[in-house]
DNA sequence: TGGTGTGAACAACTTCACAGCG
DNA sequence: CGCTGTGAAGTTGTTCACACCA
């Protein structure tokens, strides 16, 4: 184990890796060498050996990765050996969708409290659950179920005050839905889930390609 | 105009200027400096300038840049001044917030058709008016309407498949929602948009600080 | 004067290539 | 023998610092 500082790259890629390996596991495959991983993944076999190398050992020299242990190790290693607890701020259509998303609990992140403005939403049960509180509620709640991670989906202009209020809970780390980019006091995490960019990504290329 | 490659990383944050130029239009700012821009989008001002001067020399030394004039020409860049026509696969609860997303449309992005396997489903119409189409229509439906850009809502499981359906009707760019890194030929584009990913990364995040 | 545009310095990340080991 | 683990080389992206110009 190095404890030279990891890329954020890394981090990123070690989630595909666990996916690809948990898909490896279903279909009874025991061993798997880098090249393979790696193509599976869409990168480079060394970038795999590398990833993995800031963190230990893992391999077996001419044979390769056992599949269930690097598995088992990665997630330990990203933090997935446990539950997350998850509040949800905006029932809009987004968001109704993200708490019926069936792959955040397979993964371990579930969300234990629901927050809206609207009168007419507060108080009412969602079909997974959880009652909608009003947000004046959340410092509290967030308190009382020990929330880890703030999710966003309040249309762009009520998520910088979403945020603040999260973070004045004591709330760490925010997965935030909003088009724009939420400012966080030194030691916060934000991740953005950004379709639009996405989008304008896929619109360049397209642009490009036609001149 | 320089004929440099342009850094991937660049039309990203082109995305986020041209975000941050809307707002300050609607704010009747005529007039932003790199420092100002960079703060609001998080990034250093030499990035900002450097970013723009890929395609040209919008500012004016002493002054910086006309919000307006600056927003259009970003439009142009990422191909924003015309509508893009998507067609999206699978209508689970993910799906079906999409189609109801407002900002799709905003920038220019619609849901011209939509498909599904599901027979239950497969002729109804959506509030925002699409009939669901059943996915074997789906080669003649895409070149029919003209479709730009395919995204991807269904589960991973059949995600590939999908892809290689929209690839075959002639589809050049995928935006990929489901969970795992999609195989395709040279010269197409996939972007996935991940959220377990961006967990994932948050939940490392809490779990090396917490050490 | 003040902020852009940009070469040059720097930093980060990726890939290569091969020693080393099961 | 084959595949991992890793220093070194290569590549890409970011930041600095200042000339230049409205």
């Amino acid at each position: 184990m190095k404890f030279s500082k990891i890329p954020s790259a890394t981090i990123t890629r070690l989630s595909l890796y666990s996916r690809a390996l948990e898909e490896l596991l279903l279909e009874h495959v025991n061993i798997i060498a880098s090249d393979k991983l790696a193509q599976k993944c869409g990168v480079n076999p060394a970038q795999v050996r590398k990833d993995l190398a800031y963190f230990g050992e893992f391999g077996v020299r001419g044979v390769g990765y056992f599949v269930k242990e690097l598995l088992f190790e990665i997630k330990k290693i990203l933090g997935l050996n446990r539950r997350w607890r998850m509040a949800l701020v905006g029932i809009g259509n987004l968001g109704l969708a993200l708490v019926a998303h069936e792959n955040f609990v397979k993964q371990g992140y579930e969300f234990v409290a629901v927050f809206d403005v609207d009168p007419k939403k507060v108080g009412r049960r969602l079909p997974s659950g959880q009652i909608i509180h009003h947000i004046d509620e959340l410092p509290t709640v967030v308190k009382e179920k020990n929330i880890d991670i703030g999710v966003i989906a309040t249309p762009a202009s009520q998520a910088q005050a979403t945020a603040r209020l999260l973070v004045e809970a004591g709330i760490k780390a925010i997965l935030n839905f909003a088009p724009l980019q939420i400012q966080m006091p030194e030691g916060y995490i934000v991740e953005n889930v950004d379709f639009t960019v996405k989008l304008d990504n896929l619109a360049y290329h397209l642009t490009m390609e036609a001149v």
